[in-house]
DNA sequence: AGAAGTTTTCTACGTTACGTAGAACTAACG
DNA sequence: CGTTAGTTCTACGTAACGTAGAAAACTTCT
């Protein structure tokens, strides 16, 4: 319960961003922005999505407990959760809890870090 | 490009578990064991699967690029390209990857790794 | 070789997730 | 209270997946 889809995933990198919560309509903005700087390299191409796409997309994402929405104020604003650091970080875990050989898992996982992320991971073990 | 079905994802960890190359048939089988032994716990309930509804697993699975199968005999025989391990590393690699601020995932993944998984990850990046 | 059985491929349908958005409803503002 | 901005409902198209029958290909037996 945990893959998102093309635009999905885009909000959420949004919100991700951006500390504070945003509207519907700055989030559809951005979009549009984002997909202007047809640097060709990914994303949407073309044209500017209707705000209610993105409050459909924000309601499935709410539904899915990634996103958070103050009803209050009217325009409501939306929030993610979890830092995208900790939405990562669980993803990995239950990718990780998907095995039963956990210690194969991290074996193989350990076997193709970067040498830089085995430095980070080796401060970040170190003393305890 | 990862996410696997139900029924995908029973296949797999059949040819994961048998280190010899399988048959639809015998698929089928373990399968139908498998929903048998009624613990509740998961998995499918009930009746039998076709052989055909197995094959149209296992072609998916192929073109996904995680089963390989003999052509050459007739009851092709299908396997695994990668082990269970390796393929829920390279899974776990690729969730790592989608983030931009990867130091902050992997520490929020290390803060809530259990003991001996901190202790087999220390053992696996050399003591230092 | 021809019949009969086995295995694989083709085609297809139902369900669910997701992108997308119009229509209708609700709240705010003058 | 009417207009306007914002939200919810409903819906359609596409793709993935579970599921399997029908048809085609291959084996085997006589």
């Amino acid at each position: 319960m945990a893959s998102l889809g093309e635009l999905e995933r885009a909000v959420m990198d949004l919100l991700w961003a951006g500390q504070e919560a945003a509207t519907a309509n700055t989030l559809r903005d951005l979009l549009a922005q984002d997909s202007e700087a047809g640097d060709g390299t990914a994303g949407h191409q073309g044209k500017d999505l209707a705000v209610t796409t993105v409050l459909t997309v924000l309601s499935r994402l709410e539904k899915k407990g990634l996103v958070e929405r103050e009803r209050g104020t009217r325009p409501h604003r939306y929030q993610a959760v979890s830092s995208r650091a900790d939405h990562t970080a669980e993803l990995m875990h239950e990718v990780l809890g998907s095995a039963p050989d956990r210690e194969a898992v991290l074996a193989r996982f350990i076997g193709s870090v970067s040498e830089s992320e085995a430095a980070t991971l080796r401060k970040l073990l170190g003393y305890n």
